[in-house]
DNA sequence: TCACCATACGGAGCATTGCTCCGCTTTGCA
DNA sequence: TGCAAAGCGGAGCAATGCTCCGTATGGTGA
């Protein structure tokens, strides 16, 4: 399995000045094509957008998803980071409440991710893993603290959870008048609700 | 609107032979096909394992959701009439309960449905319309009949449960150990749950 | 029975898009 | 400054949705 795909890996230091500088520049031109087109432009759009060839683009993301990663990879850490910082206020459920609802935002907003996330497009398991990887054990920690506080079942598996809830989102956009907190809060209150 | 865009509307007498003969060949080869190859195999495949041209595949499906939605017209039939089958026993609740697990089980049983379902590729509104159209009432009068009994919460949309029990669904068999029938009861329970 | 033409068929072909390959360019070291 | 290793660019391949139009065919009127 080819860990470490993506170029922050090895040193940043030993490598020539014009690949670091195409890197940034790719991931700028991905992050503003993202934005205006989605999560799945065209890999020819986001080369354009950097003024760069297809190769370049490659060599440095092997995979779109890579570039994606890549793109999401500060406010992937962000959310990890939310999930650790203690809620000023507010019970375990709470704050597990409000973080499934920051990562809700987070697919929601980003056109196309939700959707790419259960893909089994080829190249895309990277992405999903990427996303397992980092926060899944935030997300078990919050489920866990819940549950020991006696909120929450302790029947559920986090990971079911977590692809549950990255499922829900899934449509939104395409469908405005699909109410998606709504079904997150109720998925919510089932696993508030104590097993019957 | 292309209303009735599928071959089965215009008497079912006036046409050629031929036509009638294609359009059922059609059916029976995309049926064989996306059992074996999910509902996203290339229209090429249907057309070979059909023995027709593509010409003739698009004349009679203008899009592939079409051909999904012929394909699947009956057990979708089935499946709003099933809704209406008063239980022998249970209450309106159970009920709700065992056709949304029916629900899933035909989503999960065809390959790539759920993700066709919700996907914002052009042509498959049409998917997403037909199920809307057809299930969209019965799954309203299910849930009407368990608020009505005191058992569910009534301020949830038939509609959003709709998409939110289809998304559940997404992914399964792309990743086998996602457990949608359990996520979907955690949604159930959030339903049954009295609001807070 | 036959001829005719509206209807339907077939599949080459166009456009899009993910990804590869390789000849050319650039960088950084000696 | 010269040179090799590293990197770049973009033409090109393969897959695939969908169209277009020359050819074949069913069914009807004579």
């Amino acid at each position: 399995m080819p860990r470490d795909t993506t170029p922050q890996a090895g040193a940043g230091q030993s490598r020539r000045s014009d690949v670091r500088r195409n890197e940034r520049t790719l991931l700028e031109a991905a992050a503003a094509v993202f934005v205006r087109a989605g999560i799945n432009a065209p890999v020819r759009e986001i080369a354009a957008e950097a003024g760069l060839g297809m190769g370049t683009v490659y060599r440095h993301f092997p995979t779109r998803a890579d570039l994606v990663v890549g793109v999401f990879r500060h406010q992937l850490d962000e959310l990890a980071a939310a999930a650790r910082t203690p809620q000023a206020a507010g019970t375990p459920y709470e704050s597990l409440r409000l973080w499934v609802h920051r990562f809700a935002d987070f697919l929601v907003t980003k056109h196309g991710l939700a959707e790419a996330l259960h893909s089994d497009q080829a190249g895309f398991e990277s992405l999903h893993e990427e996303f397992v990887e980092r926060l899944l054990p935030v997300l078990d920690q919050l489920l866990s603290a819940s549950a020991a506080a006696g909120r929450s079942r302790a029947d559920v598996r986090a990971y079911d959870f977590m692809l549950a809830v990255g499922n829900l989102c899934v449509g939104v956009g395409t469908f405005p008048d699909y109410r998606v907190r709504r079904m997150i809060d109720l998925l919510l209150d089932g696993l508030a609700a104590p097993a019957v």
